[in-house]
DNA sequence: TTCTTAATATGATCCATGTCATAAACTGAT
DNA sequence: ATCAGTTTATGACATGGATCATATTAAGAA
C-alpha cells in the first residue's frame, strides 16, 4: 500500500518470519505498523476450545493490524505467518509522521480500511443470520464479486477448513452445507472445487 | 466530529427527520456524508425473518454511514431514526474536499472509522463463539471499559431487546442467559436492571 | 387516566449445527 | 516413494439456542 521507496524514507526495519509464526498476540499493545513485502499473514481469534477464526488475510504490499494503533489499544487478533514471510516494520510515530507527510498515502489508508469496514459488516450481518446455506453462499458471492471476472464460473478458491475459519461455521456442516448447495444447483463441483 | 463552523462552509443541507424513519437503505448507493445534529440513527440489518440486527448506533455530533462513500460502493445496512433527529448532509465530493482541506479532521476520521474496526472485530470475535454467556459478559465488559467510570457498579443501559439486536441472540435467550449470570454472580439484578 | 405498544418473562418443543469418532483422499516435505 | 499432516467425508448423537405461544409488566402517548 505505501510504496517502497517512500516508507524507505522513514528507517523501516525488515522482518523475515518462517511460516506459522505469530508475529503479535491478541491483547497485545501495539507498537508498530506492518506491511508485508512477501508471503501472507492472518488475523486470527482463538476459541476456547482451540477453534480458530479469521478476522482477516493479507498478501504482499498490504498492511494489517492498523487500527488498535490509532488507540493505542490492545489488538482484538493475533497476526501469524501463512508461509515464510518478509515485511516491514516501522514505528507508530514515523507511520503517524508519514500519513501527515503524505496526505494522498492517508487518504488511500482510508480507502483501505473502510473497504475492510464494509467486509467486517457482510461478515456480522451474516453471522447474524443462521442459516448455513444463505451464509455459505453470500460469501461466495462476495467473493466472486470481488475477485471473480466477468460470467465465467467463478473457482472458489478455499478450503472447506478455510471457509469454517472465515465463517465461523464448523468444518463439518460446511461440507455437508456445500454438498447441498451443490445439489440445489447454487454451486458447482469440480472434484472437490467449488465454483459458482 | 467535524465542528459545524467547519462543516457549514461547505453548504450542507439541514435535515429533520422524525421517529422511526428510514434515511437510506441497505442496497442504496451512498451520495452524502451525514453527521447528526441531535437525535440518535442506528444501522440496521433485517433478516430474512424480519429480526433485527444492529451494526451500530449513533448520536449527537456524530457521523455514519461513510465507509461505502469511498467505494461507491452500496450500503451494509439501513439507517433508521431512533427519535426526531436532525442531521447534516454533505455531498461526497465536499466531503473528500473537506477532508483534502483539513488533515487534522481527516485523522480525526480515522480514529474513528478504526475505533469501529475494533468494535466490529470484537462482536465478530464473540459471534464466533457460541456461547450466549460469554458473547453477552464480554460485550457487557466491553461497554464497562468504553463508558463506565472506575470500578463503580456499571449499569448496562440497554434493553435485553436491544443486547438481542446488537448480539445477534434471541430476545428470550438474553432474558434466560442473563438470568443465569445473575446467579452465577457475573452481573447484578437491581429490578431489571443489569450491573457489572 | 387510559390506551397502545414495547419489553420482559416462562414453558414446551424443535431442529440445525455442534461434537465425536473414524477413515479415506490429498498434499507437501524429506 | 514414503511419511506426516491436513483436508474431506460420513454417520451417530447431543444440545443450546431458536421458535412458538401466552401472559405479565413497564413505558410512552393521547
Amino acid at each position: 500500500m505505501i510504496p517502497a521507496e517512500v516508507i524507505e524514507k522513514y528507517n523501516p526495519t525488515k522482518l523475515k518470519l518462517p511460516a506459522d509464526t505469530f508475529l503479535f498476540m491478541e491483547g497485545d499493545l501495539p507498537r508498530f505498523y506492518y506491511q508485508i513485502i512477501s508471503g501472507q499473514i492472518k488475523m486470527i481469534n482463538i476459541n476456547t476450545d482451540g477453534k480458530e477464526f479469521m478476522q482477516g488475510q493479507f498478501g504482499g504490499g498490504q498492511s494489517f493490524g492498523e487500527p488498535p494503533i490509532f488507540h493505542n489499544a490492545p489488538y482484538p487478533a493475533s497476526a501469524k505467518t501463512v508461509g515464510p514471510t518478509v515485511l516491514y516494520k516501522l514505528h507508530r510515530d514515523k507511520f503517524f509522521q508519514l500519513l501527515k507527510e503524505h496526505p494522498d498515502l492517508h487518504l488511500e489508508l482510508t480507502s483501505i480500511l473502510t473497504k475492510r469496514m464494509m467486509y467486517k459488516a457482510m461478515i456480522m450481518k451474516e453471522m447474524s443470520n443462521h442459516d448455513a446455506q444463505h451464509r455459505i453462499l453470500t460469501f461466495i458471492d462476495y467473493l466472486k464479486k470481488e475477485y471473480g471476472t466477468n460470467n465465467e464460473p467463478f473457482l472458489v478458491n478455499l478450503t472447506r477448513q478455510q471457509l469454517s475459519n472465515l465463517l465461523g461455521i464448523r468444518v463439518e456442516t460446511v461440507i455437508r452445507t456445500v454438498k447441498q448447495l451443490a445439489e440445489n444447483g447454487e454451486v458447482e463441483l469440480r472434484g472437490r472445487k467449488i465454483f459458482r
